[in-house]
DNA sequence: GGCCAGGCTTTTC
DNA sequence: GAAAAGCATGGC
């Protein structure tokens, strides 16, 4: 049953959110409106000034999640304005929130990330979901781990991910057996997540940091691809400041998405 | 048509 | 140990 819900969310931008690279199961219609999965919901999303309409199967609270509508942004961007180096990205990629996703799907997503472009890893993750998820009004749900665990690595075949394939069955029968419990990881530091999520076979410290950062909402993790190494190489040659760090998984997609966005005004 | 993609593993120096 | 090669596939 479909159900209206409208938040009020201040500085904010949809379209920065959805497209920034953090999710990859939203798409831009020709109105402008949003239709795709959070989760398992799938919904049509609009923003109007602050206000952002939703049309969905699910309640308030789960948007409000969704959109991490506790996080003072304000206040973090008030913070980070600190430093020379974030004021254009706020200014221009200031919109974006850390969107509250579900762990299991921001590992696969992230393992099918790596060495990838962000149209073809929309296509797999598309594919993936028409395969082994559950086809519900508007799509298909992202597969559980037990469905993926059960598959072959010829199963896997259809979604052509290439090497990124056996990562993903690494992953599910991990996450299925118990050698890796995301509830665990989910209540435990950066640090100690990290540690827990490269133990799957593909999973390295960029892609587990998106994870932490993405699926679990650690604001101090801090994924460092190709594109944060140039903007580091230039802005911040030291480091990352460490009095930002509980900042620095917003800095970081504040500044990923600036430079992707204006490669050529760094 | 060739370069490169939100890297990681394996091999080689 | 550090650096380089190999990996599947396809977007641009």
């Amino acid at each position: 049953m479909a159900q209206q819900t409208t938040l009020t969310i201040p500085n904010f931008s949809l379209r920065d959110t959805l497209l920034c690279g953090q999710c990859f199961r939203w798409e831009e219609l020709p109105d402008g409106s949003f239709s795709g999965f959070a989760g398992s919901h799938f919904a049509s999303v609009l923003q109007s000034g602050d206000q952002v309409f939703i049309t969905s199967d699910t309640d308030a609270a789960f948007w409000e999640a969704y959109f991490d509508c506790d996080t003072d942004y304000e206040a973090a961007k008030k913070r980070l304005s600190h430093y020379r180096a974030m004021r254009r990205p706020i200014e221009r990629a200031g919109g974006i929130r850390l969107l509250r996703q579900d762990p299991w799907e921001a590992l696969c997503s992230f393992i099918i990330s790596q060495n990838n472009n962000i149209p073809r890893i929309k296509g797999i993750i598309s594919r993936m979901c028409e395969a082994f998820g559950e086809a519900v009004p508007g799509g298909y749900t992202f597969p559980a781990a037990e469905r993926l665990a059960a598959c072959t690595l010829d199963d896997l075949a259809p979604l052509r991910a290439g090497f990124r394939g056996k990562y993903l069955l690494d992953a599910a029968q991990r996450v299925n057996d118990g050698r890796v419990v995301l509830d665990r990881i989910a209540a435990s530091s950066t640090e100690e997540g990290e540690a827990e999520l490269i133990q799957i076979f593909g999973v390295g410290v960029k892609v587990a940091q998106c994870v932490l950062l993405y699926g679990f909402h650690k604001l101090d993790a801090f994924p460092v691809d190709v594109w944060m190494k140039k903007v580091l190489a230039l802005h911040f040659p030291n480091g990352f400041p460490k009095q930002a760090k509980k900042d620095r998984g917003i800095a970081q997609q504040f500044l990923f998405h600036d430079i992707r966005s204006f490669p050529d005004q760094q």
